[in-house]
RNA sequence: GCGCCAGUAGCUCAGCUGGAUAGAGCAACGGACUUCUAAUCCGUAGGUCGGGGGUUCGAAUCCCUCUUGGCGCGCCA
């Protein structure tokens, strides 16, 4: 909000001395001095007009600061103007101790965007239910969870969407696989098929199985699918569950595409639009036409229809679902998906909606500098369960998504084993717990910001601007799908409140200044908790 | 061969819609507990931003090219 107001400042001045020249709003960037003899803020716009206004940046900046020092009074403690062209704000401490009250009493509802008209899917996970969520699918779960919750408090109507993958050959040989084991552990002695699923968790669920129809003589292939899919299934969703990840909607491919006759309906669209064709005995789609780099098969020569087309169908669905904004949270060995998918949109005719593609790369897990990722001994890849059995939820959490999602991260066992140093999200959950426990012992039932002292400390008005930045932090993450920005403001945030702790005795005779800390770091509490929170992270109270 | 992602401190990574002297954590080294939780703090050291061109007042950031690594290029999902 600080930021905006000076934004306003510089373009009404802007405006005034500069007639003639006209100036977008959003290009007066009011950024964060990384300096402390830059002042609190800064602005290039000087250097960016210069080229139009034909004048030298430096007296660009030298009349705008003249202006602005002349027309204010309380809001500025000096605007100075400085070598290529910054014009760098020092703002008067009581402005930041106004900003701050308003702050707290926004409590945990502060860095909330305003509401949003945009309905926006997001869907991530997606995992066929053909086995248990692996390394692979977890960091696609916390960004993707993350994602959600952040571009909801920023204000979007958002629902998150798994679509389940329950229909065609992977389900079939899933059916089959069980069939197998089942067999096996009747004695019969037969062997799982090549590409069956070989892991030994379906010993586990033929044993239910058995248990749920003791008597097999009657079945038939489709009970050993069902009973296969909706177990694991089950598993996915108690695995999530424990990440503390829910989703609004599970999206059955197969009853919603196939058993609605969606798929002959986008198939039958597509060909009225002259977008397929028939070559070797298949149809084919016309991508290449609108901008992918190949054709791709839709109905395959023995008449059955690739995942293609009920993928195309399911995002044709989700765009007359009404969304606005569809964002696919895929695994990066996916993304030459991307390009077609687009592209068959595209030749729908859907040029409204927006599509936004997050691609996860991939995950390693270390321990002791070794890839172990995946077990040479058995072959079996690190389940969700496996890892959730050696590293607490929370720090699973947030070290998921420490990182941009587009660099391939390596998830150090050791360094999340620890308690301290290493382990980034302690560290700010022991700000939270820290902050908690001054809380009580201050014996302050309720805060009165009517009460405050004048806050005017270079480390507390240090801290006022970190808790400022909170709004900006959101902005980008939301903005940019990037739940990473704001682990790392978190982790600023606590170091701040680490160093103030240190530093200041917050406790002591003077009741008026007591109150101010304890409303500072009140509202640190909050930033910290509800940041926790947006990250699926819980904040202890003690620790 | 084509496409996508990445190459920044010893390690793991931010910064990438161009801005001031390139940042953080860890590791290394040196300090700080009679004081609200030392799961903490303070300090030191550490860099040809993969190489080379270009664009301009200004490039880690944009363009071209080369190079290294990962992933993908099915009538699989």
């Amino acid at each position: 909000m600080i930021k905006k107001i000076i934004q306003e400042k510089i373009y009404n001045i802007f405006n005034k001395t500069f007639e003639g020249v006209s100036i977008d709003i959003s290009d007066v960037d009011i950024v964060d001095s990384k300096k402390v003899e830059h002042g609190d803020y800064a602005t290039n716009i000087s250097m960016k007009y210069a080229k139009k206004l034909n004048m030298n940046p430096l007296q660009i900046a030298e009349k705008i600061s003249n202006q602005l020092k002349s027309d204010t009074e309380t809001f500025f403690d000096d605007v100075v103007y400085i070598k290529p062209g910054f014009i760098n704000f020092k703002i008067n401490s009581l402005i930041f101790n106004r900003i701050l009250k308003d702050i707290y009493k926004n409590r945990e509802r502060y860095g909330s965007g305003i509401k949003k008209n945009d309905k926006l899917i997001v869907e991530y996970v997606s995992a066929n239910p053909t086995g248990y969520l692996h390394l692979g699918h977890l960091r696609n779960a916390a960004v993707g969870d993350s994602v959600c919750r952040i571009l909801k408090f920023y204000g979007f109507d958002v629902q998150s969407e798994y679509y389940i993958n329950d229909y065609g050959n992977q389900i079939k040989m899933l059916g089959k696989s069980l069939e197998v084991r089942v067999k096996n552990l009747m004695g019969e002695n037969i062997e799982m098929p090549e590409d069956g699923y070989q892991g030994e968790y379906l010993l586990k669920v033929a044993e239910d199985f058995l248990l749920a129809f003791p008597d097999t003589t009657s079945l038939k292939s489709n009970n050993f699918e069902e009973f296969a899919k909706d177990y694991l299934l089950e598993e996915i969703k108690k695995d999530l569950k424990s990440l503390n990840i829910d989703f609004d909607n599970w999206y059955s491919e197969k009853e919603k595409i196939h058993e609605t006759g969606l798929l002959e309906k986008t198939l039958n669209k597509l060909d009225n639009l002259n977008a397929i064709y028939d070559k070797d005995d298949a149809r084919w789609i016309k991508t290449s036409e609108f901008g992918d780099a190949d054709d791709w098969v839709l109905i395959k020569s023995d008449k059955s229809s690739t995942y293609f087309l009920s993928d195309i169908a399911y995002h044709e669905d989700k765009v007359n679902r009404g969304f606005d904004r569809i964002i696919n949270i895929w695994g990066a060995d996916h993304h030459s998906h991307v390009s077609r998918l687009k592209a068959s949109m595209k030749s729908l005719g859907n040029s409204q909606t927006h599509f936004d593609f997050l691609m996860i790369q991939f995950v390693r897990l270390l321990k002791d500098g070794k890839d172990i990722s995946m077990s040479k001994r058995s072959g079996q890849y690190t389940t969700i369960k496996d890892l959730l059995s050696l590293v607490n939820k929370d720090v699973v959490r947030f070290m998921m998504v420490t990182r941009s999602s587009d660099t391939h991260f390596d998830f150090d066992l050791n360094q999340c084993l620890q308690d301290s140093d290493e382990n980034p999200v302690f560290y700010i959950q022991y700000a939270n717990a820290r902050i908690n426990s001054i809380i009580k012992k201050s014996g302050v039932s309720e805060l009165d910001i009517n009460k405050m002292d004048i806050i005017e400390s270079d480390k507390e008005i240090k801290l006022i601007k970190e808790i400022i930045g909170f709004e900006d932090a959101i902005k980008d993450s939301a903005q940019s799908l990037s739940p990473h920005k704001l682990t790392f403001y978190l982790q600023n945030l606590a170091k701040e409140f680490h160093s103030y702790y240190k530093s200041t005795k917050i406790l002591n005779e003077n009741q008026d200044q007591v109150m101010s800390r304890l409303v500072l770091i009140t509202t640190i509490k909050f930033i910290l908790s509800n940041g926790l929170q947006l990250l699926g992270a819980s904040s202890p109270e003690e620790m």
